[in-house]
DNA sequence: TAATCTAACAACGA
DNA sequence: CTCGTTGTTAGATT
């Protein structure tokens, strides 16, 4: 357990710090040196975002965005693990990054991808075009996600519940490291079809979806991911309930910890508290 | 082989024959027995539709569209089988239809559906968004579709030959009847992957897909399908190589014809001269 | 090992 | 037999 990928929580906590930290402030420079990870032309990058001042901020599901006043929109998804972090005027940069955002009074931020991962430029009315992100599905730390909700999202889908929960286009933010806990805790195999989940199930699952997130954003996201002032969160091994937890007893049966293949993913379930 | 899909030969006959007989009647009276074929309710369908006069006529693919002018478009898609038939002022009508459209002087037509089909009324601005047409392909007959084209669309592609050419958003009006000659004649197994052909190969498919086209055209569509007038084609038993001709020898090498299973649908084929 | 897109494919329904 | 939708899988991406 090196290196893992941020999801909801993570981004929730940058947001937050970012939208503390640099709104208001205007961009001054900017220094691309991952030209793929942009939509457009770095030329063009560059032109519209210097010199425009940072508007709100929010997020939803994995990405983050970064209003750019009055009319243009930063997107950034950090992929499969990057360092997003912001620098002070006098402070000294990291040795590696891939894209750099310096504001009029000389503080701003670097992102280093570690693998994957992009950086978009887009109008106000380019937004609900954008591939990545128009279709995204509802944030489950959102009001509107009621258990109902969740009720309507799995009934009639022959899905299986661990790619559905993760599919960003029915709900956004659930990554391969939560869920197996989020399972865990309703007792489900990531293999249950949806439309076979019952009402406690699916309440359950409900409950475990809030309680998984909310905790690990409570402690300020993984302890193995930076945040924007770099440093670890304190979401680590003893909260996990059987994420990566392969060999050890279940803290429910005691039975050890399976990892298994589901789909192209590794899940990690205790074979008696979740059976098929 | 009793009833048989249309395909492009049928449909363009159809569309011969419609234009030379219904071009600038204007529509009296329609009547619809089916309204889930519509893509409007009947009500609306209907008030758009009387008292417009019959425009230009083409095809695309399956797809038949008649302009009603000024600014409508009746598309047609006759699905699994349908008779689509004439009917003069004094004429007796199919005991049988799902829909009837009168001329101002009492001729019209009716169409009958045997499985599935389509009648949809579409603005002229609402064309290049009308979901089962927007995407079609090229016609195999229009001066476009060179062997130029043809490698185009093959190369890069890891998709089953058969696959590709009968998916219309790639050529528009191949089914499953005419593509046994047409592998047949090039020789191809339809599993054969699109990007494995040689160029003798390509060049092959090429004629034979014009060739077998436009062998039915000019005998007047399929002998199982009724035109405009009720009339049956003269492309018949005798016309096809291998197509429904199991346990029949093969017309090179003698080899009895194999029905087989490929993907979801039937074909047949000479083991022998269709390797894969 | 992760995330996401795309192409290709299977199963199902209308 | 046709066609669209849904879901699954393999491959590619920087």
């Amino acid at each position: 357990m090196n290196k893992i990928m941020p999801e909801l929580p993570e981004i929730t906590v940058l947001n937050r710090q970012m939208a503390k930290e640099i709104t208001g402030k205007h961009i001054h420079e900017v220094e691309v040196c991952q030209p793929k990870c942009l939509n457009i032309p770095p030329e063009q990058f560059v032109e519209t975002a210097v010199s425009k001042a940072i508007g709100q901020i929010y997020s939803r599901g994995k990405w983050l965005f970064i209003k750019l006043k009055p009319d243009y929109n930063l997107l950034i998804n950090l992929g499969m693990g990057a360092d997003l972090l912001y620098f002070k005027p006098s402070s000294k940069l990291p040795e590696k990054y891939q894209f750099k955002l310096t504001f009029a009074e000389h503080s701003g931020f670097t992102i280093r991808f570690y693998w994957f991962g992009y950086i978009h430029l887009l109008h106000e009315k380019e937004l609900n075009q954008h591939k990545l992100t128009a279709k995204l599905g509802i944030s489950p730390l959102d009001k509107e996600f009621t258990k109902q909700y969740l009720v309507k999202l799995l009934e009639k889908r022959k899905a299986r519940i661990k790619s559905l929960l993760m599919d960003q286009k029915n709900i956004a933010g659930i990554g391969n490291v939560y869920i197996q806990d989020i399972l865990f805790n309703a007792r489900l195999h990531p293999n249950r079809k949806a439309n076979n989940l019952s009402d406690q199930e699916i309440s359950d699952l409900y409950d475990a979806i809030k309680n998984v997130l909310n905790s690990s954003i409570k402690k300020g996201g993984l302890a193995y991911e930076k945040n924007f002032y770099g440093q670890k969160g304190n979401f680590g091994t003893e909260d996990f309930r059987v994420g990566y937890k392969t060999g050890e007893p279940c803290p429910v049966c005691f039975a050890p910890i399976e990892k298994i293949r589901t789909g192209s993913t590794s899940s990690y379930i205790c074979p008696k508290c979740q059976k098929l």
